[in-house]
DNA sequence: TCATTATATAATAGAATGGGTATATAATGT
DNA sequence: ACATTATATACCCATTCTATTATATAATGA
């Protein structure tokens, strides 16, 4: 009932460190577009340098927020769902909690469909 | 259609950096139990220093993550939905591309409701 | 008023982060 | 083999984070 998470380089403090970065969601949002090399990030992220692109992919990579492949010379970046999936994870084990039934009443009839109507009632654990 | 959000402090790397510390996230599943004053999260954040806990609330209270209300000497904590938002917002904007369409098939038949089913697809802004 | 309780702030140390330039490695084409 | 292209690594600097101890402020109760 109570968390006990302590150690500061879990998946999701990764992931979440990763997000905290907005050149890093820069990467993200390019990535969204449509899978691409190195070079292709360096030209929409200048002026940030060759090697801080690369810094933040792997960063990224670790986070398991993206995944880089051997093609040739280049390596093609693309979204990876798992770290995704990790932020998706936590945000629905705070779900019942963060917002009220109104709340979610309200967020429902914005998009058109329920938020979690089965979530359980018990404190997450992290 | 390409990202351009450049501050490192904008609302959204306020929440992810927030979220990025195991001791912060322990907080947040603490309030999730009930709103509680600090002392009450001091105690359960053993052995982590009383000034430890009151910046990481400063930090959750800039985030929009919690809040926290006078009530004589104490002062008395609890979630705040705008930080949550924040995040469920990037996420939102996001899912259509990082899960495939049998991902998001399997997580809608786990969770009992499909995922933002009309989401638009442009790539996010950040 | 005075002691106590609850929380915040100051001062400091150490680790981590983000950025740059320079250089190394790897793959390709001539 | 050699030059070129694509990416990664090394090294350095400045800033930011986390945590600690000591101290200050605010509210309560005797």
């Amino acid at each position: 009932m109570t968390p006990n998470s302590l150690s500061p380089s879990d998946d999701l403090s990764a992931v979440f460190a990763a997000l905290a970065d907005p050149q890093r969601r820069r990467i993200l949002a390019a990535l969204c577009d449509q899978p691409m090399p190195v070079g292709a990030l360096v030209d929409r992220l200048a002026p940030l340098s060759q090697p801080g692109v690369t810094r933040h992919l792997g960063v990224l990579e670790r986070a398991g927020l993206i995944r880089r492949e051997a093609q040739g010379r280049q390596r093609i970046c693309q979204l990876e769902h798992m770290g995704f999936a990790a932020v998706d994870g936590w945000l629905a084990e705070h779900r019942a909690f963060w917002a009220g039934a109104l709340d979610r009443l309200a967020a429902m009839a914005e998009r058109g469909q329920p938020n979690h109507p089965d979530a359980p009632e018990g404190a997450p654990d992290d």
